[in-house]
DNA sequence: TGTACATCAGTGAACGCGCGTTCACTGATGTAC
DNA sequence: TGTACATCAGTGAACGCGCGTTCACTGATGTAC
């Protein structure tokens, strides 16, 4: 019954680089980097083992692709997040918190949808270039649009010049430490609601905690 | 060369489980849970691999065991910061607050020191009675300090009332974030003091953040 | 337009590895008499 | 105090598994003439 080789008609593939790619994040999707495992791939495009070889030096290399893809996408989603926002109708203030907001959401129903994805997406080794960034809209790592978001902060006086430096990785820590609790710990069954309610009590936190009065 | 098995002198060994659990700890001390193998926990403590069955019944109840202690190994590092506070000279508030800043570094302390051991502790099925405790000090959990702190705080009006609900969450995940950063991520070459001071100013924030005004 | 040939993407078979787990055993220990 | 025996902790050998990776191959494709 399992006619499971697609049953390419060709010989040659045609475009297995981007097949192996998929079938990657397609297993880190629900089984994070440990999953995505060469000859799974491999058997996902319908190839024999070793013609992954022909595309990428070994198991890591794939592995380094998919994690850039996976960092892309977490990025995509906080584009996604951010570009609900109206600006026009909002102080420079209020947009700039809004933006902070966008993208600690962006993360986090990323995190609630694609648990292994966002596990892949930090997996490190990712240091070449921040990630290989085969650009989401705007070509910005996750990290970077958490920085933009925290200048426009500091721009528009929400948030005071001397507790910028450093100011990504607090915030990052508080949303990813949900993020974790939310994918693999204690707050695994929370609905999406409920998950976006507790984020937002946790970046109201912070924004409000950095910015004391 | 390698005369590594320590060679026991007696036939039986005389306290194998414990010699398991103390090898288990040691494996997951530096590489986390997923090196918890247990053909080389029975290497290490000198015996045939199948020997573990004598004791646990699989590899996943060797590595329950060690989850658990490695839980115990958390709450006591948490302890132990909480010792070093003086509550006679402080006032309930002032005292409350030292304390939820006690739980956090305390547990921050002990990812940098031991991060596989932290994550080998929160790295699921820890359920059954929320981990066998095999007692430090108080016998409470990660979890039951950080939520006493917090009660502590509420009764000292540190903590309005309607904050409460929910808050061992949202402060452990700014916390567990910047653990697993450091742990793990971007920030893994921190020094303790340069953590220790992103951990202050982390907790400071939620804190603030926390009891507005 | 047609043929010869180089390239190189994918095949087929095999490797060594370490893992968790099972089985039938052996021999040290503790207990009953 | 001494002996017989049951218990059961640790042994020895083996299993099947899936993994990443290597090798020599074959045959479709694109290019040069």
């Amino acid at each position: 019954m399992p006619e499971d080789p697609p049953a390419r008609s060709t010989y040659r593939h045609g475009d297995l680089r981007r097949a192996l790619l998929e079938a990657g994040l397609e297993l880190a999707r629900d089984g994070g980097p440990e999953a995505v495992v060469l000859r799974e791939v491999t058997r996902r495009a319908g190839v024999v083992p070793n013609a992954a070889y022909r595309h990428f030096a070994n198991r890591e290399a794939l592995l380094q692709s998919v994690r850039g893809a996976a960092l892309s996408a977490v990025a995509g989603a906080m584009e996604d997040e951010l570009a609900t926002l109206r600006p026009a109708s909002l102080s420079p203030a209020s947009m700039a918190r809004a933006s902070l907001r966008a993208v600690g959401i962006g993360y986090l129903r990323f995190a609630h949808a694609q648990p292994g994805l966002l596990r892949t997406a930090f997996s490190l080794p990712i240091p070449p270039e921040e990630g290989t960034n085969k650009g989401p809209r705007s070509g910005l790592t996750p990290f970077e649009l958490l920085g933009a978001a925290l200048d426009r902060m500091t721009a528009a006086g929400a948030l005071p010049k001397a507790q910028r430096p450093g100011a990504e990785y607090l915030a990052w820590s508080a949303v990813h430490g949900l993020a974790m609790l939310v994918i693999d710990g204690p707050l695994r069954h929370l609905t999406t609601a409920q998950m976006l309610e507790m984020g937002q009590r946790l970046i109201d936190i912070v924004e409000q905690g950095m910015a004391p009065q």
